[in-house]
Parts: structure tokens; C-alpha cells; sequence
RNA sequence: GGCGCCGUGGCCAAGUGGUAAGGCGGCAGACUGCAAAUCUGCUAUUCGUCAGUUCGAUUCUGACCGGCGCCU
């Protein structure tokens, strides 16, 4: 196996990633790494389009079904379980090729995270608990004098930033800075991306997608899940599940659950193409229209290359 | 045919005689341990059409067009 490069394949929902990783792999021997923060969830199958058994079983997969519905999962625990399965389809002899759409869980392997101050777990959740009620103002409000740079991010980052620093006494964004810092001079370059889009096409194949998990018996998926999973697992949050489940207990009728769900999965298309677009080094970038004619020697010779 | 109600951006929808709330959708962006998450910005020189009253109308009047309802 060539070594030196790190092959990663990205893009939004619905471009054909897997599609393309799929021949790539079974051409040249690689396992797949699933860079996917829903298909870590087991159980949770047809609504965020796991590789099918076959797929598995022509192709080795690494990441997906490792977690319990209920556990709450981080970019920083998945750079780690990745850093592991590159070793393990090494084992086996594989190349691995990264293929997914969570561009954090990416940008966290490439990048390694900062390293973050350790905090008391008891304190900290008691300090959640107390933010937890707080708006999105008020979070604001408090990350303006405690750490000016984060202030304005979403709530996920300020109460990140407002927990660090009145835990741990630092602020993320100085800890950004001399991580930076300290990994300046480190060899950048080692990672090709690829990244899968269609730009146009992508309206109507999420559509189809949508209509092809309904079909593969998504509703009755979802029926099951509510049974067996807490209403407030972390998993739940895949798009359209929150949708579903309302259609499984009538309040929501089965076109307009199906219409909303196209419309989530759209945005959230939407949101991973500007991140594609904006957070990954353009040198390293190669872009692929599976719809182009010249896609395939596009995607050969990004593979050869990255030899 | 008569009577009544209604006609505001792609959709839903507030509103006032003084120069158009909001929501949805869309577009653009942010993003370093919950990321299929979270958050930010932009998105009607114009209120069915024409005419009238008025300093000034989307708001008042009339006609017409369109929709809905009721009656004959």
C-alpha cells in the first residue's frame, strides 16, 4: 500500500460518494472508512442510507454501527476510532479510502483537534445543566466577555467556549491559536480530497432518496425505534427521523412528512457544500460531477496520483 | 342573474390615510470534542387592474378582472 497519503472522499448528500468509493474500493483492494456522525448509530439504518449487506459484504467498512443510539458521540472520539481502523484495514491488508459527509469528523482527522483542558465531569455537568436554559442571547452575552472570538457562533460552540472558560480558566479560541501555532511547520499535503458534488442533479436524487427509504420501510423502522430508543438519543437528530416519528404517531400525514424530510435533506445538502467549499485546503481539493463525462478518468487519475 | 366575503413577495400571513410585521421556502455565510448539530446575513421602491377623492392611498369611493360562499 502506497502510505504516504491519506485518501479522502466527500460531498453532500446525495452526490454518489458511495457510489464512487464502492468501485474505487473493490478495484484496488481499499476498506471503507465511513466518515458519516449518523451511520456511527446502530439501528438507525435506512434513514441515513447504510451501505446495503451486500455492499458490506463485497467491501470491508469501518465506522459504521459503533456507537448505541443514545451515546453521545464527538468528532474528537471519531479521529481517534479512525486513527484505530486505518490500523485495521492496514491489517487486513487494505488501503483505506475515508468517505463520507461530516466535514468536522474529516477536519478532525486531518487537523487533530486542539487538545482540551481535562474538566471535572460532575461539575460540568452541572454547569450544563444550568446553561441548558439559557437563550441563545444570553450564551452570547457571556461568551462576549469570556471569550470575544467565539462569541459569535452557534449555541453548540458558545456553550463550549462559556464551559471552558469558567472550568478550566481558557479560553478555546487562545488554545486554537497556540495549537496553531505549535503545528505550523508540521507536513501539510499528506491528503488528497476528493470531493462529490452535482450541483444542479442534487435536488432531484434527494428526492428519489427520500422516496427510496420510504419505500425500503422506513416508517416501519422508525415505528420499531420508538419502542426501543429514548425520545432525546443523539441519534434522532439524523434528518428526517424527528419528521417520521411524527408521521408514525399521526400527526403528520405521509406527504407532508415525505415533503419536509426532501426539504431538511436539501439544507442540510446545502450546509455541507458551502463547509466543502470553504473548510478544506483548495490545493488538496479535487472536484468530481459524477454526471460529467469525464468523471471517470477524473477519479482514476486522483487515485494514481495520490499514489 | 342577485347578494356577501376576499385578492399583500415563490407559499402562508399581519397591517395602517403618511409611505409594507412575521413565518416558510430560497440564496449566501460561519463552523477546531453534541456537526444529518448549532448559528448569522440577505431576500416586495410595492399591496389584482384602471379611474376618482386627498397634500399624500396598500389602506377611502367606483368600475372592471379573478377566487370563494350563499341565494334564485
Amino acid at each position: 500500500m502506497a502510505g504516504d497519503k491519506l485518501r479522502i472522499i466527500c460531498g453532500p448528500t446525495g452526490a454518489g460518494k458511495s457510489a464512487v468509493a464502492m468501485e474505487l474500493a473493490s478495484a484496488h483492494n481499499a476498506a471503507i472508512l465511513s466518515a458519516d456522525s449518523r451511520q456511527i448509530y446502530r439501528r438507525f439504518d435506512i434513514g441515513t442510507a447504510k451501505p446495503t449487506h451486500d455492499e458490506r459484504a463485497l467491501v470491508s467498512h469501518f465506522g459504521i454501527d459503533v456507537a448505541e443510539p443514545a451515546e453521545r458521540y464527538s468528532a474528537a472520539r471519531w479521529a481517534v476510532e479512525a486513527r484505530g481502523w486505518i490500523g485495521d484495514a492496514a491489517d487486513l491488508g487494505k488501503e483505506p479510502v475515508v468517505v463520507g459527509g461530516t466535514g468536522l469528523y474529516i477536519k478532525a482527522l486531518a487537523e487533530p483537534l486542539f487538545s482540551a483542558p481535562q474538566v471535572d465531569a460532575a461539575r460540568r455537568a452541572q454547569l450544563e445543566r444550568e446553561l441548558e436554559a439559557k437563550s441563545v442571547a444570553d450564551l452570547r452575552k457571556w461568551c462576549e466577555v469570556l471569550d470575544p472570538p467565539r462569541a459569535h457562533l452557534g449555541r453548540t460552540q458558545l456553550l463550549r467556549a462559556v464551559e471552558t472558560a469558567l472550568l478550566a480558566g481558557e479560553r478555546i479560541s487562545d488554545l486554537h491559536a497556540e495549537h496553531n501555532a505549535a503545528r505550523s511547520n508540521e507536513a501539510s499535503g499528506r491528503i488528497a480530497y476528493l470531493v462529490v458534488d452535482r450541483a444542479a442533479q442534487l435536488g432531484g436524487r434527494i428526492e428519489a432518496r427520500v422516496d427510496g427509504m420510504l419505500e425500503a420501510g422506513w416508517a416501519d423502522e422508525v415505528r420499531e425505534l420508538i419502542r426501543a430508543v429514548p425520545p432525546d438519543a443523539p441519534a434522532w437528530k439524523a434528518s428526517g427521523y424527528a419528521l417520521m416519528r411524527e408521521h408514525v404517531e399521526g400527526r403528520l400525514d405521509l406527504s407532508t412528512a415525505r415533503q419536509r424530510v426532501i426539504i431538511e435533506t436539501r439544507q442540510y445538502a446545502k450546509r455541507q457544500r458551502t463547509w466543502f467549499r470553504h473548510q478544506l485546503p483548495p490545493a488538496a481539493v479535487t472536484l468530481v460531477n459524477p454526471e460529467d463525462s469525464q468523471a471517470r478518468a477524473v477519479v482514476r487519475e486522483w487515485w494514481e496520483r495520490s499514489e
